[in-house]
DNA sequence: CGTACTATGTGCGATAGCGTCTATATAAAG
DNA sequence: CTTTATATAGACGCTATCGCACATAGTACG
């Protein structure tokens, strides 16, 4: 069901109409590039159970993660804004699918000016507040505060609370070294946080991963919980204000 | 003439005919916040010879550079890109004037869904993609490449080679403590790049300051030039394929 | 069962940036 | 001209992170 994406989900029954009948089921394995700086983009995907991250890569080989997509949001923004590529890169994260659409498909519904042009547009405003935290947690809180809100964005993207992921592969994300993934992640485990067993990440004690993160993830989290209603159940989406 | 901002004269004159007579003409004073964090937008600033930082700032006080808007572009993308407000800081880091429109206005051309969409789209995804290599650079690269980085881009939005701007100020823009600019600063002056005097920075060797930077501002720089054509002389803007 | 591989853990020295304090030079104010 | 504030400069030890080398422990596979 295309309805697993948050994004699709909240499309009207006319536009879905539309568009489901070009949805491509398709799988992600862990570690894929959807796509490299640079290239021009052909589809856009829609993750319904797997993660993808947005890094940007120079060519020292010096990396850093921007953002986070999940089954909020959709990957590829830069075919409807305009300029076909843009200079990142499109991991897989976690594995699982996503949904398909040739990038033609989606300009076309884009260019409708409808519903989705709106809800594309907010989508990418909570891409731009997600990147802005970040920014700065890359700049002063320690790798330690950084892997906590990195698994914590993780998580609300994921049906359960294990993530296939091993410290090497978090260190790319995050831009650090591997030992100081180890380090950080060891902690986290004596302070039964979490569970570590060789690429499996069980998160056990949240509330406490919580209080040892930093303020940025819920900078990030409020932000998107504002720009995104769509993600919050339907009873506490019409409480706000 | 709000042709002095880029971005304004790149619309057609059809566009400019309706929105120009809503402009006014103000004046950006150093260090004024064109908004705060949280502020519900009520004007965009088209700035012309002025210099606008968008910061991130955590309530710790800890901060970092997100972007920076000078004729090329505009501050204020939430108000059409959905949201109405960011939970970012817009600081005038160069005084000058700007444009200043109010945002029904804008929001009542961008609903046209005219050119001034695309135009508008186009900008916010080179704005995306200026956000980027920044993340990478706050991690991976030194005070000096950063502050070198920082100057370039600064450079590129105004008409001299000279900044008014103190390292205290550079410091909070960088995210960085200000004895640290102090020494890059002093680094750069021993060899000759540029020249300091309380508060007044003049580049006087730039292709060597290009030298010393790290590759981001080139990246940033090309895909800036890419996205908005209207940037580059008219006789460059057509050698592109 | 043993070998190869991958993931994790650990222990160095080196260093960039931080926090703090003090000093000097220039500009502004009285 | 004197005082005060501001901007830049330099010096201290401290800490997080890095880069590297190496040790261990699971896992995969012949």
């Amino acid at each position: 069901m295309p309805l697993k994406n948050h994004l699709l989900a909240a499309l009207s029954s006319e536009v879905q109409a539309r568009l489901f009948p070009k949805l491509e089921l398709v799988p992600l394995a862990l570690g894929k590039a959807l796509y490299e700086s640079g290239d021009v983009l052909t589809h856009v995907y829609f993750p319904t159970d797997s993660i993808v991250s947005l890094l940007s890569i120079m060519e020292s080989g010096a990396s850093a993660e921007i953002s986070i997509v999940g089954n909020e949001g959709l990957v590829g923004i830069a075919l409807f804004m305009g300029g076909e590529s843009t200079p990142s890169r499109a991991v897989v994260q976690s594995a699982g699918q996503a949904y398909r659409l040739p990038g033609q498909w989606l300009k076309e519904e884009f260019n409708r000016h409808g519903e989705i042009l709106q809800l594309l547009l907010r989508y990418t405003q909570s891409l731009l507040t997600q990147m802005a935290p970040t920014a700065v947690c890359n700049r002063h809180h320690s790798i330690e505060q950084q892997l906590c809100r990195w698994l914590l964005l993780s998580l609300d993207r994921l049906p359960t609370n294990r993530l296939t992921m091993t410290q090497e592969l978090i260190a790319n994300m995050l831009g650090v070294r591997r030992e100081g993934v180890t380090d950080a992640a060891g902690k986290l485990q004596r302070l039964g946080v979490v569970e570590y067993a060789r690429g499996q990440i069980t998160v056990v004690d949240r509330p406490q991963l919580e209080k040892l993160c930093c303020e940025c993830y819920a900078v990030v989290k409020k932000e998107t919980d504002r720009l995104l209603p769509y993600l919050l159940p339907s009873t506490a989406r019409h409480q706000h204000h």
